[in-house]
DNA sequence: TTGTTTGGTTTATAATATAAACCTTATTAT
DNA sequence: ATAATAAGGTTTATATTATAAACCAAACAA
């Protein structure tokens, strides 16, 4: 049995990627509000993520407020897709 | 977005699951190979599944030697289903 | 009869997820 | 002006979880 990539094995972490999987990009306020997390949570997730160049974090500002916008980077985007086909070899998917 | 069953949303508990969803029954000995795991983690992940009525856990001997039986119970077996439902739904399988 | 293997369980530790507390800048109300 | 409130986060502390180490009892082997 091969190993789910921790790094995307957690709930939070998974559903980040499976938006940014879906859409260009996102910014903070959007991820967090689907996703119904903490702003806490969200920002050490996008943390690991990004450090693990899975995403790309862009920090700016909106008029004068500050806004941060994420996108899946070409290795988070294989790195997701060999994670799914595992998990189908476990669910028989 | 729907939470994903922490009790499932485990590697090892998913990789339990995923075999027994597949066999009738499965004894200790063979977990412990199929899913690479030390005994001290499997006997907890087990312990988690039945109190949680996952799984039903059969104490007993072969011969002279200890020999415990797992397999889903229907309970089980509807969580997981539940599950893999809820996945689809964040990888769009 | 001493050591070793089998089949586990219990307990301690390491890792992880999560939320609480905090910070900065902007806006609103007084 | 200035004191509260909100927006958009980050940092740090805590709770949970996963994992492995240490342990135990029975059987078998040397």
């Amino acid at each position: 049995m091969q190993e789910l990539n921790p790094l995307l094995h957690s709930q939070l972490r998974l559903a980040i990627m499976s938006i940014l999987m879906n859409v260009e990009e996102a910014d903070f306020v959007y991820l967090k509000e689907k996703t119904e997390s903490t702003a806490g949570n969200l920002s050490v997730q996008l943390e690991k993520l990004s450090s693990a160049g899975y995403i790309s974090v862009a920090k700016g500002l909106l008029g004068k407020r500050p806004r941060t916008i994420c996108s899946v980077t070409a290795i988070g985007r294989e790195a997701f897709e060999q994670y799914v086909d595992v998990l189908k070899s476990y669910l028989r998917l």
